[in-house]
DNA sequence: AATGGGGGTGGAACCGCTTTCATTTTGGAA
DNA sequence: TTCCAAAATGAAAGCGGTTCCACCCCCATT
């Protein structure tokens, strides 16, 4: 069908091998030979057939990338940052969504296999713990990118330190003087074991104690990821007998959420109440929404990055690194009245 | 390494036809022997090596979708349905980010090889004309998703119909009882050849000439695909001598954008201004924006089903087909005072 | 009882490449 | 000029599947 390295071995009048040879840069070969076989395959416009080659080779040369898209800038991000650092090698993409735990379940166990790919990249999903085991004795290396979970010790991983990401917003909001300062976040507990907004709570603890501010239950609310749900939430803890002065959101959807409730109160942002995100999504800078900002393109770069070593066969031992959250100051957030 | 088809065969005391048959379920087994064969392979745990499979078989088993992600929520509903239409096929779906007119053109030549793919969908990314003949002599099924161009009859493709749509658009506004309605878009040329803009523009003309409206040029505006620009040219708008009462944005960011405008004059919407956006964003529901809603996941789902039959032989001719677009009345559109 | 046909089966070729290994060629030293 | 090590080369053996084809066996037909 298609013209093969035999073609072009003929019609150079060498053996295959030496065709082999050139298209793989070998040394051993003549700077003559080398010559007249690039001219044959330029001329019969010849590309060896990958599928060959990965057989021969005994590598894929793919990388599975095993992700809930979700509807959010966050993902499209990360996997930019995936591509990108997969242009100039010689890997594959395919890509693997997920959108139940049950594709989850079936990818964890059928993506991550020797003949199928040569490494796994696992981005915002936690596993299971029962997958944890197999996917740790796994024979093709995996990188989880954005799943910080205490139990994954026994993997490689690109974590966001969110419990920092929850303190430093805290923080940020305690040094401009609020005392009062409310947490709200989506539920804790979801299906897919996201840990971020538990994590951000904790981040959240942290800096309030450090501060010597004393803890309010009251102050935390949680519940569904949206921003009408947030609205409730919102106007819920702004009509406590004491309301907070300033509010932590989780995500900058759920600042919307705030935002909204605000303004239903006739309450001015930021003179009466901060207000502070997480994300750093398109439209926060247009709201002038001050947020968190987390590293989502360069977590996909340093993500293939150690995929790629740990393909070469370094690491022994699994690798943690750690992207920085940085803050993001615009126009929500104010010393308090 | 790893257990491969021999293994089953001799573990099964059959030949490696056999077995192959088990695998691929031929009727020409009894069902005694695969029955055995079948126990075997459970037993070993094996899986058949795909790359050797592809092989074989002269089929990559692979579907490339070439794409500019861009960081909008459209890009992943097109390929959410993309992946879903693929999930219970064997093939895997490998991805090309483009984010420059070069990576498109290297693309768009290195991508559509028998060798390497059996099929491409490539979405909102209208090729050169350069590229067009020899994409459509192409030997690989291509099908092209929101790429809509005059010059396009000789490929597969699923087409939003953006004059129809940017009609209904400007449509809407005037059964409200608008008589000066603007329209505001991003520039009409653009490195990637986007025809959205200026279809919908001609939607746009269309309306207002099915009406016997009087067309205005000084209400037609085009600049940089952003909010912030989007605003500065709506406040030109409004303040013009006589201002339009309605204004239709090519997009939902652009939308953002004019009820800035509107907010910083302190017009009412919609008592005092009608805003219709493009796209229906995750936060056009959130602000109540009215707007025109695309079949994104659709899209995906319909260019895989086309690529499927023209990889299976089916259409010697280009297909077209037109995916709908709907009006999604919110909020932000009222008649004029 | 001989014959024909069809379902089941296994051997072997093949898909297009890489790589080992044996062989030939080359270049420089003796 | 001879000889040897090193460089260059090609044949052939994989990689792990699929499938053609020849073969065997069994049963129904004559």
């Amino acid at each position: 069908m298609s013209v093969t390295i035999r073609d072009v071995a003929k019609q150079a009048g060498v053996g295959l091998a030496t065709v082999s040879r050139v298209i793989n840069n070998s040394p051993l070969v003549s700077a003559a030979t080398r010559e007249k076989v690039s001219r044959i395959i330029a001329e019969l416009d010849y590309h060896p057939n990958p599928t060959a080659r990965r057989l021969s080779l005994g590598k894929t040369l793919t990388i599975a990338v095993v992700t809930p898209f979700f509807t959010r800038p966050a993902f499209v991000e990360r996997l930019r940052g995936i591509h990108t650092s997969l242009i100039d090698t010689d890997y594959d993409l395919v890509l693997y969504n997920v959108e139940t735990t049950e594709r989850r379940d079936a990818y964890m166990r059928s993506v991550p296999r020797r003949e199928r790919v040569d490494g796994v990249l696992i981005v915002s999903l936690p596993p299971r713990n029962e997958d944890l085991i197999s996917l740790a004795n796994c024979p093709v290396p995996i990188v989880m990118i954005d799943a910080n979970h205490p139990s994954l010790t026994m993997l490689h991983r690109i974590v966001i330190n969110d419990v920092t990401g929850g303190q430093c917003a805290t923080e940020h909001l305690i040094a401009l003087g609020h005392q009062r300062v409310a947490y709200l976040s989506d539920t804790f507990e979801t299906p897919f074991n996201f840990t971020a907004s538990y994590d951000r709570y904790r981040g959240y603890r942290q800096a309030l104690e450090r501060a010597g501010l004393h803890y309010r239950p009251e102050y935390v609310v949680a519940g569904e990821h949206s921003h009408a749900v947030a609205r409730q939430m919102a106007l819920g803890l702004l009509r406590l007998p004491e309301p907070p002065t300033a509010i932590f959101a989780a995500s900058d959807t759920q600042a919307l959420g705030v935002l909204e409730a605000a303004q239903v109160l006739g309450l001015r942002v930021p003179e009466q109440l901060s207000v502070i995100g997480y994300d750093d999504i398109e439209v926060a800078e247009y709201l002038g929404l001050t947020t968190m900002r987390q590293q989502l393109f360069e977590s996909g770069r340093r993500g293939v990055a150690l995929l790629m070593e740990a393909i070469a066969g370094r690491h022994a031992d699994p690798v943690c690194e750690e992207m920085p959250v940085t803050l993001v100051e615009r126009r929500t957030t104010a010393p308090p009245a």
